[in-house]
DNA sequence: CACGAAATAT
DNA sequence: CATATTTCGT
């Protein structure tokens, strides 16, 4: 890291000496390769062996500032080295002749920093010494105090074209340049614009969490956000969000107050619904009463919301790279995963980060089985929608091995507010693939994101709307989604119901979200420590390992979902009935193993599955338990 | 300075 | 259009 050389000469020279790891198994190419780095002036080491690679990056990792490495290797493949790379934090560099969706997505996701494709040439060389900076960048800030890229007071900043015309116009290069704004470079010290937080669920799990702790009056953002404790999120954030929160309690007052009708299946306000989902304490809290009941029965469908990342996500933030990434546009050899991404997918593809859906109507290609895509890539299709479901993984790191970079960071920022990656909203139905519903309804999409627990409270679709009140402590385990599918989904749906007051096992997200909290003296700390181990699992998320800090990002994007009108028809009737056919179906499910087919019930199992593991493992507490401590402040 | 409401940006 | 950020008055 350090480029100490840096110092001496004037940021161009910079990146000469630059101590680069060279790996790849085909001699010819890392020949090549290495005469090209040599001929950007860096240093260069090389191998053919990823072994001896590791060996090197195990024994001192200060001895490189950046990887790069071939993907397809014998005996250590590059996404183990680049494991290893992103343990040590440094920049890794994939590099692969295929330029197909799969491969690229799969090194992105797994948090390479870049992806190129051979041949490579000099250009996509001369410019990988950004990683290096970027790696780094607090640490390169105080190098270069006055350095004329921060001092951007206000007018100026003149360039907005940039370089193009210089010398050929290739067009590569990605990056860093724009002009205002970009630059992810997360926090420095300048004053950037401010990344965007994105609330997830888990984030605003913990916020609920602690303005229960606080209690509804004497939650203020400071104090809130104290007990967040979520690094890199501000006063602002929780003040915002705050003024959301209690914006949305109070229409849900009024809402009772005025008979509402529950069944209204508003559209509108679903995402103040949604909060509710998270915030079923808040009742107890407020004290307000709520007239409860009965009524749960139907609504304790609707949700469920696991927690499963824990993170925020900052936009621009360091390390992950993946949300840096946003900004490559096209170039013409590193392929840009999104670009790719992109083009591919074409349409409606909406940025799944947050679990967001849109609700596009039909989406061409569904695809089928989920699991195959978390658990590994290979699955991804070249099927555009893969894509779909990928992004929605990406963020928190899906795949097999375990990728830091992703599942480091606490908060999810929005890359750029440009051109992300958008994710095709469309895919995800995948569970239900036998039925031939009629129409490939919504609800069925939905359910194929389910099993994300991504989705923020506020994107979410509400199936039938209640009156938050009523469901406190339910806590569904299911991803509401789940809920709105009228028919299939339904049963399954029912089966978490938590209707039943007496709670046995439910795992309100919230609660869980404190009670990790609770439990978990990590969570304070850095997340960038925090391995994931078992993020990858989407349902692993459920399992809710880290400390639940990790924030996501959100692309941009568009539209969200709320339309779909929720579905719903045929809501819900009465959960028992549901209750009962879930089982059944599952039953048959489970014995039988999991084969290919994984729809949903295959999720719903391993929902199940993780949840009951959760609490042995975790001996998760009676939620009651722990409801009755915290959640009763009698104030 | 912090809070909260409103304006504004994305 | 919804959500998050920024601004502004208290």
């Amino acid at each position: 890291m350090e480029f100490g050389s840096t110092e001496d000469g004037r940021h161009d020279k910079f990146p000469v000496g630059m101590r680069v790891l060279a790996v790849d198994d085909n001699p010819t190419c890392l020949r090549k390769l290495e005469e090209l780095l040599l001929r950007c002036k860096y240093h260069v080491t090389k191998t053919m062996e990823s072994r001896k690679a590791l060996e090197m990056l195990r024994e001192n990792s200060n001895m490189f500032d950046l990887v790069i490495s071939d993907v397809e290797m014998p005996d250590t493949d590059g996404f183990k080295l680049l494991e290893i790379g992103l343990e040590m934090d440094l920049p890794v560099i994939m590099l692969s002749a295929h330029s197909d969706y799969d491969s690229v997505m799969k090194g992105i996701i797994h948090g390479a920093c870049d992806y190129l494709v051979k041949p490579v040439g000099l250009k996509e060389l001369q410019n990988i010494w950004h990683h290096v900076v970027k790696k780094n960048i607090k640490s390169y800030a105080k190098l270069l105090p006055p350095s004329e890229s921060d001092s951007v007071p206000s007018a100026s900043r003149k360039r907005k074209d940039k370089v193009n015309d210089s010398g050929d116009e290739d067009d590569s290069d990605r990056e860093e340049d724009d002009g205002e704004g970009s630059e992810q470079d997360g926090d420095e010290s300048g004053t950037r614009k401010k990344p965007r937080v994105v609330w997830s669920q888990e984030l605003h799990q913990k916020f609920v969490s602690a303005v229960q702790q606080l209690g509804l009056d004497k939650a203020v953002p400071k104090k809130i956000l104290d007990l967040m404790s979520i690094e890199g999120l501000t006063r602002e954030n929780v003040a915002s969000h705050l003024q959301k929160y209690r914006l949305y309690l109070k229409k849900i007052d009024e809402g009772q107050q005025q008979n509402m009708t529950p069944d209204a299946f508003g559209t509108r306000d679903s995402s103040y619904f949604q909060m509710a989902q998270l915030d079923g304490l808040r009742d107890f809290t407020a004290a307000r009463q709520i007239p409860s009941s009965g009524l749960l029965s139907r609504s304790h469908l609707t949700k469920l919301q696991p927690p499963m990342y824990s993170s925020i996500n900052l936009q621009g933030m360091n390390s992950s790279s993946f949300i840096q990434q946003g900004h490559h546009q096209n170039s013409s050899n590193s392929a840009n995963p999104f670009g790719t991404y992109h083009s591919t997918l074409s349409p409606r593809i909406q940025n799944v980060n947050l679990f967001q859906r849109t609700s596009s109507p039909l989406e061409p290609l569904q695809f089928p089985r989920s699991k195959s895509y978390i658990g590994d890539f290979k699955g991804l299709g070249d099927r555009a929608i893969g894509g779909s479901f990928l992004d929605t993984c990406m963020p928190f790191g899906s795949s097999s091995t375990s990728l830091p970079s992703a599942s480091t960071n606490p908060l999810m920022l929005q890359a750029n507010y440009t051109q992300p990656l958008h994710i095709a909203s469309d895919g995800i139905q995948p569970c239900i693939e036998g039925t031939p519903s009629n129409s490939a309804s919504p609800n069925i999409s939905f359910q194929g994101l389910s099993r994300f627990p991504g989705h923020s409270w506020q994107g979410n679709l509400n199936t039938t709307r209640f009156p938050p009140s009523s469901l406190p402590l339910n806590l569904a385990f299911l991803p509401d989604q789940v809920t709105c599918a009228g028919n299939n989904l339904g049963d399954c749906t029912s089966l978490v119901s938590a209707e039943n007051p007496g709670g046995e096992m439910q795992c309100d997200p919230q609660l869980l979200g404190g009670f990790m909290q609770n439990v978990n003296p990590l969570g304070g700390q850095k997340w960038e420590q925090q391995n994931c181990t078992m993020l990858n699992n989407p349902f692993g998320n459920i399992e809710y390992p880290l400390p639940a800090d990790n924030m996501v990002f959100r692309d941009n994007n568009s539209t969200r979902s709320k339309g779909l009108d929720e579905s719903l028809m045929n809501p819900i009737d009465n959960s028992q009935e549901y209750v009962g056919k879930a089982t059944t179906m599952l039953d048959p499910e489970m014995k039988s193993g999991k084969p290919e087919n994984d729809n949903q019930h295959d999720v719903f199992d391993d929902i199940m599955n993780e949840m009951m593991k959760q609490e042995e493992n975790n001996g998760m507490v009676p939620v009651a338990t722990r409801f009755g401590f915290d959640s009763f402040p009698p104030p």
